[in-house]
DNA sequence: CCTCTTTTAGAACATGTGTTTGACATAAAC
DNA sequence: GTTTATGTCAAACACATGTTCTAAAAGAGG
């Protein structure tokens, strides 16, 4: 009935990873490409032609890169894409670019600053997309939040009563704790100075929850 | 007069140096070995037999492997020997571990963690030797470093006045601003429940300077 | 059992490519 | 000059290896 029934499927799927995996395997251990005759040996396969089906199928699959004719030209792709001068960062942090600063009369994303960057743990953003802000003055300061302090915001349109956010009033960037008054949603500043801010107008926009901070003006 | 003349050398040395060089350039750019016909054209020789007896003396100076018979299955050897499996972190930033917690009653460098470290840039620690250390307690909250913050210490084992730093007390570790008071100096906590610490005791020292600080613990 | 499809096999073919041989040019040594 | 060594070349050769063809084997469905 079904035109790709799941055990037809299943077997030469096994078989092209199989062809696959020994790929891997033979260019990681050999810095070299095998031949089709190599792969039937390690594929448990006793035909050339069917390795060489399931080449053209890796290819179109863009597993690897076959090069019809050449010898021993097999290229994996994929494989985190590093040419030897790419930078290989290490697999349990993030690299996340400061993309501005955050603070009043400037659009945020203004100045995304390539060489202002820093290394977080993967364990404290979790899998979610984050960046950093620079801080620019002292109305979180009871939060003990600083001037010149780096955060780490986790993306997301929407957040808890409480929670320190990230956020866009028009074009103005802030960081403010996120609260209701008199049923309405408010930003608050974490400094008597300030008064917290409406948060119910069109051109509010929550940009993230804050869940880190980097701080290296110790003063 | 010499058995090996300046000249012979000088002609064969370039040809060669052309070979290695292209096949350098050749593996880097298609990640794929030359053939000896690609190395005619890129080397600008005319003659496969001339590359072919290059590639052997490549092979005997250890610059290349080279497997006869083999088609495109030149290696290049000496090229910055990584094990794959090694861990690379990228040229600007250092690992540090946490080597503990600063708090009361227990030594310091008690339980090197190596579960838990954090990358820091190397133009904020400079060239020197650092440490990190979890804070403990809420003894430094108004200078707005939190009990479950990371602080990043520079090893030194002296200070300014009105550094904060890192101290061992006899056993007891504790981060606190340095200061002196009637000529004497003492550690200065941040928060008016605790009072002045006496520094000038024998087991009395200076740890480090902490210039950097980081916390995933935002409320 | 028959039919259709998928997967593998074996053999034959085609060719890219390593290898060898011998020759020629040039320059140094005698 | 002649000899010798060196660097290059062109062509021929050998074969590892990619490619194709046809068919057998193994399932799946009826």
């Amino acid at each position: 009935m079904s035109t790709t029934p799941l055990n037809s499927e299943s077997k030469s799927a096994k078989s092209i990873e199989r062809v696959y995996k020994y790929v891997q395997k033979y260019i990681h251990d050999n810095a070299l490409s095998p031949s089709v005759r190599d792969i039937c040996a390690g594929a448990g396969l006793k035909s050339t032609s069917s390795v060489h089906t399931y080449l053209r199928k890796l290819d179109e699959m863009g597993l690897i890169e076959y090069r019809p004719g050449m010898r021993r030209a097999i290229i994996l792709k994929n494989q985190n894409e590093n040419s030897d001068e790419e930078e290989r960062i290490p697999a349990d942090v993030v690299k996340l670019n400061c993309i501005g600063k955050i603070t009043a009369g400037q659009p945020i994303y203004a100045h995304e600053d390539y060489s202002d960057y820093q290394y977080v743990n993967k364990s404290i953003i979790g899998s979610d997309e984050c960046f950093i802000l620079k801080v620019s003055g002292t109305s979180m300061i009871n939060a003990h939040i600083l001037d010149g302090d780096y955060i780490i915001v986790r993306k997301q349109d929407s957040c808890d009563e409480g929670d320190i956010i990230a956020a866009l009033i028009g074009e103005e960037a802030t960081v403010k704790r996120y609260g209701m008054m008199n049923g309405k949603p408010y930003l608050f500043p974490e400094n008597e100075l300030y008064s917290p801010i409406p948060f119910f107008d069109a051109d509010c926009k929550i940009l993230g929850k804050v869940v880190g901070l980097h701080r290296y003006n110790i003063n």
